[in-house]
DNA sequence: CATGATGGTGTTCCTTTGACACTATGTCAA
DNA sequence: TTGACATAGTGTCAAAGGAACACCATCATG
C-alpha cells in the first residue's frame, strides 16, 4: 500500500520583461521535481530543493496542490505534491546548470499533467496580485514603484494606471522608502522602495 | 522510497445552531481517514470516501493541504492529504455508525496534527464565505433566507444586519425564489429559496 | 381580537474605486 | 545653452459599494 511520492516545483522569476519558469532539461524537459524520502517534512523538503536548484534561500514557496495518479500513459502511478515559488530577478550565475528560464507567454511543450500544475500556479499568482503583497517576493532588495508597477502589469496582464496604482500600493504600506534614488537614463531619478516585512507576504482586507 | 499515503477528511454540517464536524470513535476519536491505495485519483478517492461515511454523494469536497511526517510521536511516518467538505442538515440515519457530529464551539481532545487540520479548514470555511456561494452545500434543497442568514451567522461568528444580509444575498443571485412558502409557528410564513446552480460554489468578483 | 413571534422592506451616509492630464527632473545632442 | 526626450511624480471628481438604521406585515394562539 506505499506509493512513490514526488514533490515538483513551479519556480517563478520576472526576467527582461516576461513571466519566466524554472525547467529542467532532460527526456523531456520539464518543471524541476524530487522523490519526496518521507523521512522529512513535506514544506521542508521543498523549500530545500527549491534552495538548492536556485541558490536562493528563504524565499517564497506555497504548497499547491496533491495530485494522485499522475500520467495515465505512463505506467507509473503515484503521489505528486506541487509547489510554487518566487524568487527574485537571478543573477544567472546562481541558478544550477540544466535549468533554464522559459517565458510563459511563449508556447512550447509541457507534459499535461505539468501543464496543469502550471496553469494553477499562475493563476494563483494572479488572484494573489489582488489581494495580497505576493509580487515582492519577485523584486529585487531595492525597486522603484515603476519597476513594481512593471511587474504587476506582466503579471496581470494589463496595464495599469499610474496614479491609482501608487495611490494603492502607498496606502497600503508594503514598502517603504529607502531615502536613496535610482538614476537611470537621460530622465528624472526615481525613489528607490523596499520590502516593509521582507519574506513575508501579507494578506489583505 | 515508498511512502504510505492517508486521506483525512474534515467534514462540516450545520445542525442544532451550531457548526459540527464528523468524528470517528476509535482508540482516541478523529477526524476520519483511509489510506490511500495508489491505483485512483486522490480526490475521486476522497470523494468516494465522503459518500461511504455519509451517504451523501456529489456533495462539496475541496482538497486542503498536505502534511509530510505527521504525528513525530508515534513511530509512524508518511504522508496525509487533508479534505474538507459540507453536507447539509443530515438526516440522522444517513450517517454510518461509528461517527458522531461533534459541535466546533465546544472543547474536545484531538490529536495535535488534526486539530492543525480542523483549524485550516474552518478558517478556510470562514474566508469562502466572504467571497463564494459556499454556504449553500450546507443548506437543504429550500431554505428561508433568515434560515441561511443563521448559517453565515453561525460560521461567522457575529450577528449580520438583516436588510443588509438579504440584499446582498439577492444581488448576487446565488438563490432564487421556489414559490413557495415555509409556514412554520405563530408568525408570518417565510418564502423558500433554493441554490441556483446547487453543487456547484460560485467565487465572486 | 390582543399578543407574541418571525418575515419583509428603503434611505442615507461614508468609504472605496476608477477615470483622467499635467508638471518635474534628469541626460544628451545640436 | 538650450531644446528634445524620457521617465518620475502628483490631485480631483464621479460612481459604486458597504454599513448603519426602524418600522409594518402576517400568521397562530389564547
Amino acid at each position: 500500500m506505499d506509493i512513490a511520492v514526488t514533490t515538483e516545483l513551479a519556480i517563478f522569476s520576472v526576467q527582461d520583461g516576461a513571466l519566466r519558469v524554472l525547467l529542467e532539461t532532460g527526456a523531456t524537459d520539464g518543471l524541476p521535481k524530487a522523490p519526496f524520502p518521507g523521512d522529512a517534512d513535506l514544506d521542508r523538503f521543498a523549500a530545500a530543493l527549491l534552495s538548492r536548484l536556485t541558490g536562493f534561500d528563504g524565499v517564497y514557496i506555497e504548497q499547491l496542490y496533491s495530485f494522485g495518479r499522475r500520467s495515465q500513459n505512463t505506467a507509473m502511478t503515484g503521489v505528486t505534491v506541487a509547489y510554487f515559488a518566487l524568487i527574485p530577478p537571478a543573477v544567472s550565475s546562481t541558478v544550477r546548470s540544466g535549468l533554464y528560464w522559459q517565458p510563459l507567454n511563449e508556447n512550447w511543450h509541457l507534459p499535461n499533467e505539468q501543464r496543469e500544475v502550471l496553469e494553477l500556479a499562475t493563476q494563483r499568482l494572479r488572484d494573489k496580485l489582488g489581494y495580497s503583497s505576493i509580487a515582492l517576493p519577485l523584486m529585487p532588495e531595492e525597486f522603484t514603484l515603476g519597476h513594481l508597477q512593471e511587474v504587476y502589469e506582466i503579471i496581470g496582464g494589463e496595464a495599469l494606471d499610474k496614479r491609482n496604482f501608487r495611490k494603492r500600493i502607498l496606502s497600503l504600506a508594503y514598502v517603504e522608502e529607502t531615502g536613496r534614488q535610482r538614476r537611470n537614463g537621460s530622465h528624472r531619478p526615481a525613489m528607490l522602495y523596499r520590502a516593509r516585512n521582507p519574506g513575508r507576504v501579507e494578506i489583505l482586507r
